[in-house]
DNA sequence: ATGATCATGTAAACTGTTACATGATTGT
DNA sequence: ACAATCATGTAACAGTTTACATGATCAT
């Protein structure tokens, strides 16, 4: 009806993505947010609620009439679906993330080799733990048949991918650092194994 | 001198990391944000320049009088270098970030299995792209001898290993696809091999 | 002289987090 | 009765982006 196009930010195409495979109130998106989205798109029902109703004024959902506890149940609309699907097809995704760990990492050289080496470390310690808990979640999960499943599958196999990265490439610097501690002074070269071009 | 201890986020702090290799002015420094923490910690001068205002005045930094075009220099302190190291030994990362292609792969099912496959390999062959262009831009930065060096290309190779896992995915999630597409009316199940734990 | 680059800032708009605020319903 | 959970919102603040605004210096 109106075709108001959502700007670039995602937590509405988030919205609208959740309300694709069934109908649900702001708690119960606040909720799927923590379960499902917290390690790709985090928010709070403070930011949540707002949305919903911007989303209702622009006509890419419905809401219910106020159930029991003031509970208003959100549809989506064919609208709505258009708007989710251009979304997911035009709009170029920005994979330029703010990594606070690579930032870290960047300046580690402050602290000298030893607390360097000792914080990569701890960090493929961290890694391996966390990659440990996203093959829990896929256990715990009481996965369907559905082709919503399939895809949080795969998006939980790169959490998964990405901590056995993390914690491969934390030891990898351990021993870059503990090389360069000692060939610096014979050699001073950079690591050249390092940029082997990616298989194809 | 006064122990203000900026708070948890990385702006600041990306700063005094960067200044602690050498004093630069603003402009020099949205440069560096711009040539090497582009992928990991983005920032425009228009956020910069005040930030530098504040770490001033906390006496992290301290200004050199003005320059040729109202150039003004900024040193890092003995106090900015230890909340620099403050910061990287005892603030705990938040390795939580917004992953916007990650938020799109969830909601791929509403394009269909042909979409969704489409789509996964723009990425792979996009993930390539980026890890070809990491490559090239190794080889292309004068590295010297200094340990901020060694770290530069250490955070580059996470880069370059991220491409390479975000291909690989790209193309695994493509086989799963398709064997979800015939097979979900036969068993019905999800990947097993997905969740092998990872290598110690 | 003119355009590129150096150089610094402010203001408005937007996104997101934390804290505040309220009240209904359900289970024990 | 009391606690937990359901359920919705607002307000203040922090961080980021985009646009606005200005002017000096350098090379051609």
């Amino acid at each position: 009806m109106c075709g108001d196009r959502v700007n670039t930010m995602s937590l509405p195409h988030a919205l609208l993505g959740l309300l694709a495979e069934q109908p649900a109130s702001g708690y119960e998106l606040a909720k799927l947010f923590d379960l499902s989205l917290a390690n790709v798109w985090p928010a709070k029902h403070s930011q949540i609620y707002p949305a919903l109703a911007k989303l209702s004024t622009s006509g890419f959902v419905v809401a219910s009439e106020e159930g029991p506890r003031g509970r208003k149940e959100y549809t989506i609309t064919d609208d709505g679906r258009a708007e989710l699907e251009r979304w997911l097809v035009e709009e170029p995704s920005e994979h330029a993330v703010r990594h606070d760990d690579l930032l870290r990492a960047f300046f580690l050289w402050t602290l000298g080799a030893d607390g360097a080496v000792a914080h990569f470390e701890r960090e493929a310690a961290d890694a391996n733990d966390v990659g440990q808990q996203f093959t829990q979640l896929y256990r715990d999960v009481d996965w369907d048949d559905s082709d919503a499943a399939l895809y949080a599958a795969i998006v939980l196999e790169q959490g998964r991918r990405w901590s056995a990265m993390r914690a491969e490439w934390s030891l990898w610097a351990v021993e870059q650092i503990n090389a360069h501690r000692t060939a610096k002074t014979l050699t001073g070269r950079l690591p050249d194994s390092a940029f082997d071009p990616p298989a194809e």
